[in-house]
DNA sequence: TTGCTCCTCACGTCACGTGAGGTGGC
DNA sequence: TTGCTCCTCACGTCACGTGAGGTGGC
């Protein structure tokens, strides 16, 4: 098989099977002396493969190299181990970075359908949602947001949160959110193996648009919307971000999502 | 936070961002015009871990860039679904390799234990295995097992069927064996995927050093072993390659497994 | 002669890593 | 003064991709 045969057969550009002799890699099963095509043997397919598999999994060319220069069937079980020990590693990567995606678009989704639909308050069925909460933040004062964050983020390190998951505040009740909404009383992040729970129910959601911390008027409308309605919401208040800077440019339109549960 | 510390907290290294501060693609928060220090704010981990993750599933830096700087929810939400389907594929990628490598391994594994044990013929238990089966070779003379090869990978490169898992070949009975060891009635792919099943039961197990097709003695050893035993094999014979290219150097050390089975 | 595949060399590229030499605050 | 962190070049590297210019068989 000539050199692009082989390299539709394989999956592997002529460009690389050259590049892979050229290294002493992986070389023709023999080459035409005249004109110095490369010709390669069906049978090489298993040997290629091989390398394929390992590359793939991010092993070095050298350290592939190596093994094939000196190969021995405890070194190649030696080699498998290792990478499976990388595979499994990779594999927990990509439910990871998966769920991090999901979740981001969930936000993102929201955000659209409630910007759709006016930004208004509503109550609405929410189903259970997952997160790891941080340590209380000490009371302070309200130019301080930086250093709150910064702590839960110290902490996050520590205590192994995932800090690339969506991160929101939660705040004791309305009256603590209402007071010091700069600084939320605790900062939550949606990872769904974090333990804690907001339970499935009837909630308050209202959005706002704004920077971090900043809601505007939304105390005063949601003081209202819960008169008008004689609503009784109880228990923590939770605000996420739905648009933030990774899809927004103004920070003045970063959208956050305000929710307080109320008794069925 | 100056570089370092930024570095150690969002797991990206002092090296790294400044490149993307290069490129424009992720800048600090603020930089100390006396000295020309970059200092990070705590809440750009979040833009940082978006990135991050687009970059973790092979995003282009430029395309991240771009969209950064035109970024909408739509435009990042076209952007994550993209992902979320590349995402998956890799999964099943992953998914794939594993198999591939395991397989491997339980292949080498045989190979080494059978070897301590002196390569001899015995009779085993062998559980269910499943595979893919390769069209019927053409009858041909002995000396075209490259042509009939190439016939089977190029049937299941249409096929879809998976080269990169260990390939053997299957001969219809004991006798199609001995009079044409070169080339098998059928090659076929241990593929689990492939529909095809080698029941469990007992089986006859017998081992042989060489290169593909060539199998010594081992037709003799084989009679030889069925006569003194008074055994009687039926149904299809399987021949792989427990080690092979992947794992020796010379050819003529390549080590087969050879089944065939026993009623019960 | 025209197309086609292949070759070799040289250079480009992507996403960094690695020193070398220098600055600034405790 | 000594350490420490940071800086900016410049160059290296890994695994190729991309032409440019040329060859060989139908």
């Amino acid at each position: 098989m000539a050199i692009k045969e082989f390299a539709k057969f394989s999956g592997v550009s002529p460009t690389t099977l050259r590049y892979w002799d050229e290294i002493g890699l992986f070389s023709p099963g023999y080459r035409d002396t005249s004109n110095n095509y490369r010709y390669y043997t069906p049978d090489q397919i298993i040997a290629l493969d091989f390398i394929k598999v390992l590359s793939q999994v991010g092993t070095p060319l050298k350290t592939i190299k190596d093994m094939a220069n000196d190969r021995s069937p405890e070194t190649t079980l030696g080699l498998i181990n290792q990478q499976e020990r990388r595979l499994d590693r990779k594999m927990r990567e990509l439910v990871e970075t998966h769920s991090i995606i999901h979740t981001r678009r969930e936000l993102i989704s929201q955000g659209l359908l409630a910007e759709e639909k006016g930004l208004g308050i509503t109550t609405m069925e929410l189903g259970e949602t997952l997160f790891a909460l941080g340590p209380r933040n000490q009371p302070r004062d309200s130019g301080s947001f930086y250093e709150s964050f910064a702590e839960f983020c110290d902490h996050a390190n520590h205590a192994q949160i995932n800090l690339n998951l969506p991160i929101g505040g939660r705040y004791d009740n309305i009256g603590s959110f209402t007071e010091t909404p700069l600084v939320p009383d605790h900062y939550y992040v949606l990872d769904s193996a974090g333990g804690q729970k907001r339970p499935a129910g009837r909630y308050l959601v209202g959005w706002q648009r704004g920077y971090y911390g900043d809601f505007g008027n939304f105390p005063e409308r949601l003081a209202k919307y819960i008169k008008e309605y004689e609503l009784s919401p109880t228990g923590p208040l939770y605000v996420i971000y739905a648009l933030d800077e990774t899809c927004i440019n103004d920070p003045k339109n970063y959208l956050a999502q305000i929710c307080v549960r109320l008794p069925d």
